[in-house]
RNA sequence: GCCGCUGUGGCGGAAUUGGUAGACGCAGCAGACUUAAAAUCUGCUUUCCAGUUUGGAAGUGCGGGUUCGAUUCCCGCCGGCGGCACCA
């Protein structure tokens, strides 16, 4: 049925032939300074998308909205003088494609270069703006060499408290500094953790991994081992302080500012016998009623302050907690859980003894893994206090009125000593300050974030540049990289924590006792950078010259870094902030010459199915980009992506509405073509070389403002329907200028580039007057406020703020003209008849309210 | 539980940020063209009442408030989506 139907207009004739243009005369692509034709006059503007895994299911309607986006954004701002960097390129590591490997014994590489292909024709076939000749892939042996070295400046650095950024090891060294010490202080180290183990993937994962995997049946389960990681952590204040600068969603910052979870409190030194313990609190003030201690089950002195009667029920509690996930230790808690070491600690501030507790509740990765608990003020405390019949001392009055069981609010401190009648913050302050005098605790901020486990035991990603001797880890020679993973027979997981390279016995041993480490990196590691190979994308001496880094993301007059960076939300706290944590490495070190990497981001909207829930496969909602492109055209499929709504909204798919601006579009077409008998186009014989009349100019300057303005804040659709309205006006005209029909090309090219361009070269063919040239290379055309505004304005008039007449009345009519021509209209004069005029507000321009009782 | 976003016709959405609510599009209805259909074009299309036209009332999740005037600002609720989740 689909095929029988006559096109609107031949979409498939004419796009692919300007995409073969734009291909072939390289029309999007942008020098670099230092190149021939580079213009330094110009300002920059570097536009981001996120670049797609290249999966096997190909393209998805996701996609092109937010690359439909940057693409009308980029291509506005080319014709408005700007140099205009818009690349794409592919995260190509990952496990689909190392699953697909294991199946088939095939190289990982063939199959990714295949989907890699595939997804390059689909973004070409919908004509974006991209310069392919910056084209970027993760898996590169040329990409791999550099994300290595970046890993290797991780390795080779510190951080340094005092100044609050990393430095080169080698200072450390100059120190002289143990090995050991050093090692411990490295952006990369090595440390034994509790990780996710997935036997069936035969690798780690991280949590936000663990629940994906599980549903598809797999199983994971709590192993420690020794693992890969970065002090993303040492960067934790700098992350959240340095978000303030940055154009980006509230949403989003909050998000990434949860995340790394900063809490102020203090620590405070509590005596178990011999020993000590530090607690992390909060809530200082309320020491008085700490009524008992609680360690993490992990902790390390929970062996040693046991007594002899609890030592049987303690163990048996570690071991339950041990086999438990963080998932089980959250989900299946509806309880509280614990049991008594029989040890006891003194409380610092009065000398009461309290009992050490160890329960599931309390974190070892947190704060000390200890804390003291204040059951009148802490929910959970409280929980575990009544369900063990623990005293409660109320510590802090609650303000009048509050009735709550457990006040965990500010208030006036009671039962406390020193600290009686003052406020919690004043409390606080005091507290902190004695802890401090007495040298019993001190101030403190804490973070829920925690290290970046970077290793995964999988074939198909960057193994680590990094040998092995001795039990010391060393990293390779620059001449080395980039190290590439050896070619296996097979490709399948040993289901052991030994990474699948490590079955590469040839490669592993380097001789002299030397070899290779087997883990590889994460998916992430590739997507951190990626921004920054684009600006010089061939480069063989360096990740980036100093140039194109300073020319594309430097300052420049603007904040710095990518000017507008389009992606959706699932990235918001993970890739987002892994970026941002390598991008402030590389500052630090002097590589590039802004703090942050991504100064303006906005989040698409997910597209939902055509039955409003979420486009999967088993629901059989999913709509296939090249399918609407057969039909329609990729300016219909670009231009309806960007009517549906607004960008950052979640909104569902209708083909209804993709024949909507399908028809928008064939009206545009047949403003200037007309169809024979044939069946052939023809150029309509209304167009005139003539000047477009006022009515005609008002339009089309109020869509030339209207889009302008439309695009710079991202509001594509209301910017498609000025141009629809436009249209329509144009459709009523009976002799159409060329010129107006041109203009209105011209602010159309962005988002149909297409047809567009077709018929500007159709135009132009047949009227001397039309510019011939690609309307991508024209200047973005300015409007005239003076065709703008009426000699005639029509007004509202109301009447007790309901809306009884419109009058119409000159633009520079007076006030006192105005209020009176309203007062005697007819209908006014009804709806005022018995009652008396109180007041007439007259806002110029738009109505009259006359208020009347 | 906490945090964030969101709520406007049958549907997607618009509204110069306090000034004519429903632009534009979809769907629907009627008409024109056509032997007929498709395509195209024209008109109608928030609801209710009245109805030849002119008209009247209600209306932006619900309830209050501020104002001459509230989709927009304030207070209190309710629903939907997303994130975090024993973080001391």
């Amino acid at each position: 049925m689909a095929e029988q139907r006559r096109k609107q207009f031949p979409f498939d004739d004419f796009e692919p032939q300007w995409q073969n243009r734009w291909e072939s005369d390289k029309t999007f692509s942008v020098p670099n300074p230092g190149d021939a034709n580079f213009d330094a006059d110009k300002p920059k503007f570097f536009a981001l998308d996120m670049f797609p895994y290249p999966s096997g299911s190909g393209l998805h309607v996701g996609h092109p909205e937010g690359y439909t986006a940057t693409d009308i954004v980029t291509r506005q701002k080319r014709m408005a003088g700007f140099n205009v960097l818009h690349p794409m390129g592919w995260d190509a590591f990952g496990l689909p494609a190392e699953e697909h490997a294991r199946k088939t014994g095939e190289h990982p590489a063939i199959n990714t270069a295949k989907n890699t292909d595939n997804f390059r024709r689909q973004l070409k076939r919908l004509g974006f703006a991209y310069d392919w000749e910056r084209e970027v892939n993760t898996t590169d042996p040329g990409y791999v060499r550099w994300t290595q070295w970046i890993f290797l400046q991780l390795y080779n650095s510190y951080f340094d408290e005092a100044g609050q950024k990393a430095k080169p090891i080698a200072e450390l060294e100059a120190q002289g500094l143990s090995r050991e010490e050093i090692d411990n202080r490295r952006l990369a180290y090595v440390a034994e953790a509790p990780v996710n183990w997935c036997p069936e993937l035969g690798t780690v994962l991280a949590n936000e991994e663990v629940e994906e995997w599980r549903k598809k049946g797999n199983t994971v389960e709590r192993r420690p081992l020794k693992q890969w990681m970065l002090r993303i952590t040492a960067y934790a204040e700098r992350l959240i302080n340095e978000l303030d600068g940055l154009d980006w969603p509230e949403g989003i910052k909050l998000l990434q500012q949860n995340w790394i979870g900063r809490s102020e409190g203090a620590e405070v030194d509590f005596k178990i016998g011999e020993h000590k313990v530090t607690v992390f609190t909060t809530r200082p003030d309320t020491l008085f009623g700490a009524t008992y201690m609680v360690l993490a089950p992990e902790h390390p002195l929970v062996d040693e302050i046991t007594t002899p009667e609890q030592s049987a029920a303690v163990e048996e509690y570690r071991k339950a907690c041990a086999s438990k996930s963080d998932l089980e230790r959250t989900e299946l808690a509806k309880e509280k859980t614990g049991v008594a070491t029989g040890g006891t600690a003194i409380n610092p501030v009065n000398g009461e003894e309290i009992p050490v507790w160890i329960a599931d509740y309390v974190m070892m990765s947190y704060g000390t893994g200890a804390i003291m608990a204040v059951p009148a003020h802490d929910e959970r405390d409280n929980e575990f206090a009544k369900r063990f019949g623990i005293t409660i001392i109320e510590v802090v009055q609650a303000p009048e009125g509050n009735e709550e069981k457990c006040f965990t609010g500010e208030g006036t401190a009671i039962n406390s000593g020193f600290l009686d009648g003052l406020t919690t913050a004043e409390a606080k302050q005091k507290i902190s300050a004695w802890l401090d005098d007495e040298k019993l605790g001190k101030s403190t901020v804490v973070y829920k974030l925690r290290d970046w486990l970077f290793s995964r035991q999988r074939y198909w990603g960057e193994p680590f540049p990094i040998v092995w001797k001795d039990g010391n880890h060393f990293a390779i020679d620059d001449s080395e990289l980039p190290l590439l993973a050896p070619e296996l027979k097979d490709y399948k997981p040993s289901g052991t924590p030994d990474p699948i390279l490590s079955k590469a016995k040839d490669w592993v041993d380097v001789g002299d006792g030397v070899t290779r480490e087997t883990n590889t990196m994460p998916q992430w590691a590739g997507s951190c950078w990626y921004y920054l190979r684009y600006c010089d994308a061939a480069n063989r001496d360096r990740f980036i010259s100093r140039e194109a880094e300073e020319y594309w993301l430097g300052k420049n007059g603007t904040p710095g870094g990518v000017d507008l960076y389009i992606g959706g939300t699932e990235h918001a706290v993970l890739h987002l902030l892994y970026a941002r944590f390598w991008h402030k490495v590389l500052h630090d070190l002097g590589h590039v010459s802004t703090p942050e990497p991504f100064q303006k981001l906005v989040n698409q909207g997910l597209i939902m199915g055509e039955d409003g829930q979420k486009m999967s496969k088993s629901r059989g909602n999913v709509v296939n980009p090249d399918d609407v492109v057969d039909l329609y055209g990729a300016d219909s499929l670009r231009l309806y992506e960007m009517f549906m709504g607004p960008l950052e909204q979640v909104k569902p798919w209708s083909m209804n509405g993709v024949e909507g601006v399908h028809r928008f579009l064939a009206r545009i077409w047949r403003l200037v073509m007309e169809i024979d008998q044939e069946g052939t186009w023809t150029m309509r014989g209304n167009l005139t070389d003539g000047d477009p009349d006022k009515a005609t100019k008002k339009v089309l300057h109020q869509t030339i403002k209207k889009v302008s303005e439309d695009i710079a804040s991202l509001s594509f659709n209301t910017a498609i329907s000025q141009m629809m309205v436009c249209t329509n006006e144009f459709n009523k005209v009976e002799a159409l200028p060329v010129s107006a029909v041109v203009t209105l090309l011209e602010v159309l090219s962005p988002f149909a580039p297409h047809i567009a361009e077709e018929l500007n070269a159709r135009l132009a063919a047949a009227h001397d007057s039309v510019d011939g040239s690609e309307l991508a290379n024209r200047a973005w055309p300015a409007w005239d406020e003076a065709y703008l505004v009426e000699d005639e304005i029509e007004m509202v008039i109301q009447v007790n703020g309901k809306k009884r007449d419109i009058i119409t009345v000159s633009k520079d009519a007076a006030k006192e003209d105005i209020e009176a021509q309203a007062l005697a209209c007819a209908k006014v004069t009804e709806h005022t008849d018995g009652l008396t005029v109180r007041k007439v507000i007259v806002v110029p321009g738009r109505l009259v309210n006359i208020v009347a009782n």
